[in-house]
DNA sequence: AATTAATTAAAACGTTTGTTTGAATCATAC
DNA sequence: GTATGATTCAAACAAACGTTTTAATTAATT
């Protein structure tokens, strides 16, 4: 049960990253010690000191060390779709697909720890930590921003305010198809043991039924 | 700034269960100390322990303060619809109102703290704290079968399996409807100041787009 | 009014927390 | 080999944590 690493995996700074990845996932921030961390890295306590300077600064560097990988991806998707289409819209169902098929794609790679990440990451959104959001915003801003920009190119019959709120329902879809699968195990019993492909499939076609909703109007006693 | 609560408030058990409500949602559990919670009941530091025993059972009693009340009612709107139906279906709009219209008409009383402990909630789906998703789960076991067993009698003709992923999504994107509204405020600047009963009304069509969407089958390179 | 029970108060308990320090070890360059 | 810089190590730091204890106070009962 004890999930130290061998000492020979990867540099120091590495092995706390992957350490702290995990833990952070398992225990959330403030539930995670220093030295829970390094144990399980195979590191002196004062290693995280000395490579990040602080708990809070290995925090952003988890953090950055993925999402400016995905949200170069996703704008290269996007800007295939731009180039590909031309002066023609393009199909919001692509858009999507670019943003959130991305994601899910990162978060079925389970060896290499994007598994792991997407998890994480799904349940920061939601996190008290100020410095966390606040970072966060800042990582996302520019992707979300092109991608919101798309979307309203994509959809110019559409009230912005309604895309936008429906990419934030979308986000949070995601972020719980992602991050809370354990919590409808418990209630439910059991999924059949899923792969990862059949997920992006189902999430997908969840997004884009949401996203394509009439605008009904639904009192508050129907 | 302080905002420590007058000692006539109630008596003390109920001013520790809201102060630390409001700090839970605000710093998570593991950012909310003992001391922090009494102060801002203006209650003395022992008195968490006499009164509920531990942190860990105080955190319970938040949840269940509430979630006994918001499941009763859900499951009053549930009856009130099968006897209203008798032999016919049941629309599954109506269905989903009874459970996600039922929380976002909670959340949507700010004065009594229902939004407070909406937030709270939503978060909480995804808390890595092991005795909170566990206890969660108990406390909605009963009310999320009885919910799942009317939508798979309302939707005969679509695979059980689909229908308990869309009902997860669908708590996906209520939980953060609610519980993340800043983050994304932080990314995309601000919205037009919104009144609860547009959000009831928007997340509704947005749900009910998700569930009935067609099952097409999206590849990982559409 | 006396007695019992329930609640509040102040102080201290032992742990655990993130961080810092100064010496020891390692790698690399001259 | 010796010097230099980077890294690791063991040890200690004050601060904050949840909990417990014992005394003081309030409320209820007889």
């Amino acid at each position: 049960m004890n999930g130290s690493l061998a000492k020979g995996n990867g540099d120091t700074r590495s092995r706390i990253l992957d350490a702290a990845e995990a833990l952070f996932v398992e225990q959330g921030f403030d539930g995670t010690s220093m030295r829970g961390i390094t144990g399980r890295a195979g590191a002196n306590l004062a290693a995280i000191n000395y490579h990040f300077g602080s708990k809070e600064q290995l925090i952003q560097e988890v953090f950055r060390r993925r999402l400016t990988e995905l949200n170069r991806i996703r704008l290269a998707r996007l800007h295939e779709l731009e180039v590909e289409a031309g002066e023609a819209p393009i199909k919001p169902s692509r858009i999507v697909d670019a943003f959130f098929g991305t994601a899910l794609r990162m978060a079925a790679d389970v060896e290499g720890g994007g598994h792991t990440f997407m998890r994480l990451l799904g349940r920061t959104y939601t996190d008290p930590q100020g410095f966390v959001r606040k970072f966060l915003a800042e990582e996302y801003a520019e992707c979300v921003e092109r991608f919101l920009a798309a979307l309203y190119r994509a959809l110019p019959d559409v009230d912005r305010n309604e895309i936008l709120w429906r990419f934030h329902f979308m986000m949070g879809a995601m972020s719980y198809a992602i991050a809370g699968t354990d919590a409808l195990q418990l209630v439910t019993g059991k999924f059949d043991d899923e792969d990862p492909s059949r997920l992006v499939s189902r999430l997908m076609s969840f997004l884009l039924g949401g996203l394509r909703a009439p605008l009904a109007d639904f009192g508050s006693s129907p």
